[in-house]
DNA sequence: GGTTAGTTGTGTACAATTTACACGAAGATA
DNA sequence: TATCTTCGTGTAAATTGTACACAACTAACC
């Protein structure tokens, strides 16, 4: 952690995606306020995972340290996808109750940038078992409650993630160093909300020389184990073609 | 302009292109700094359209704010496409003297929220006269001495550019109400560097329903008027389809 | 050891899209 | 009336996308 100022009025905020191999989820702090004499409880609900950046801090690298906090990883695939400085950001009265509380009454407007984050749910799930962090799937947030202007973070962060998944390989980042072709394809489905036809995806990925077949197969499944594959981006680099979607 | 208090560590820069039927333009404004006794130049140089955002004031409506101020213009393109943070964004010496005597002093690290914006030159030019304002060949702007960190920002603008042409029809920003095919051509080329097949491009533009030819002709032209296309935005967004350009 | 349950991995025919390519017609000018 | 410049058009071949079904493999169970 930093020990230095915290700037008061800019905060990142990470919206950190995982894949349990079914379903998309995000990670969600949960946030709980009490009445420090009566003991009631003021606030429940949920917020993304943010904080203030601190004077001697980029932006990029307060991002990392959310997430470097949060997982105890490092080398997460993270990238900005808006900043969010709209007057009403803080939205109702309970966020003005917790800003009274553990903001010491600054309620200024904050202009938050917010950030995409992938990660590898092999990786982190134990880091999280002993905070009030947790996965939860992505088509429950929209019944959820959520602090401040978070939701709709939450839901601009999707529409980039699914964007920018139909045009760079940032998928992979979710899986497995090794993962099979039915885990991609499903992986796919889950984000774009679609369904593949399992031949021509296959057929497809065979064209991606940098979706790499290996020796290795599945272990530890009740039925025929799948080859393993794997993702080089240094061959990805080498490759690609640059295609154009919208004219020509 | 808005009379409140400025946000002092928090502005939005504007990247605004045009074009003028052969290239694609950017509109850098120049700073010029001469010491107030000796009248000896200190800086000259150029940097995007910015400022500080004001306390009462959204992001968007601050980035809308600037161009107004600038070309008189209302409704123009306007998108966010980063956040710049660095703690090095105010680059060299120069800049701290810029910060010395404009800034009063202040040369606390800026985070500044980047905006794209697409005009139609046709319609602002007339407003520029009499301004430090310029439009700047795109491809020029390597070869410029550029304030702070803005020529960072001025790439990172148009990749998000090009990027963004290709699957939004956000291009026809850039050309009059009405404009021929060969016009919108050349904007594409233009934008994206390539050259395409006359025949070709023209078919792949008649299958874009919101692309409506006119009964209407070019005129004052030297040669042969071609018949002139308007964009519907509204017949665009009741037919589009959403494409995926990298997987399946 | 044989059966069951669940998942893997493969090919082909047809449709749609992309690409490469050249010339006569229209209008302005001298 | 000749010349200049840009406009506007079609077809054939190659590539890419789509729809569709079944046998083989492994683990687990009896």
């Amino acid at each position: 952690m930093i020990s230095h100022n915290i700037v008061p009025n800019i905060s990142v905020d990470c919206v950190v995606f995982g894949f349990d191999f079914k379903k998309l989820n995000v990670l969600l702090v949960e946030r709980e306020l009490k009445d420090e004499e009566s003991g009631k409880l003021l606030i429940k609900d949920h917020t993304l995972t943010g904080y203030h950046i601190f004077e001697d801090e980029d932006l990029d690298t307060a991002a990392n340290n959310i997430l470097k906090n949060l997982t105890g990883l490092d080398n997460i695939f993270l990238e900005q996808f808006a900043a969010f400085g709209q007057l009403d950001r803080v939205a109702g009265d309970k966020d003005k109750v917790w800003l009274k509380y553990i903001n010491k009454g600054f309620a200024e407007r904050i202009v938050t940038v917010g950030y995409l984050a992938l990660i590898d749910n092999t990786k982190v799930t134990l880091h999280l078992k002993d905070k009030n962090v947790q996965w939860f799937p992505v088509n429950k947030i929209n019944g959820m409650e959520m602090a401040f202007d978070h939701k709709h973070i939450f839901y601009k962060a999707l529409e980039a993630l699914q964007r920018k998944v139909k045009v760079e390989p940032i998928a992979f980042e979710l899986l497995p160093d090794y993962f099979t072709l039915s885990q991609l394809q499903k992986l796919y489905e889950a984000l774009l909300g679609t369904s593949f036809d399992k031949r021509n995806f296959r057929k497809k990925v065979s064209q991606m020389h940098y979706v790499i077949p290996l020796k290795k197969k599945q272990k530890g499944v009740p039925h025929k184990p799948a080859q393993l594959y794997l993702f080089s981006r240094e061959v990805y680099d080498k490759t690609r073609k640059g295609k154009i979607s919208f004219i020509i």
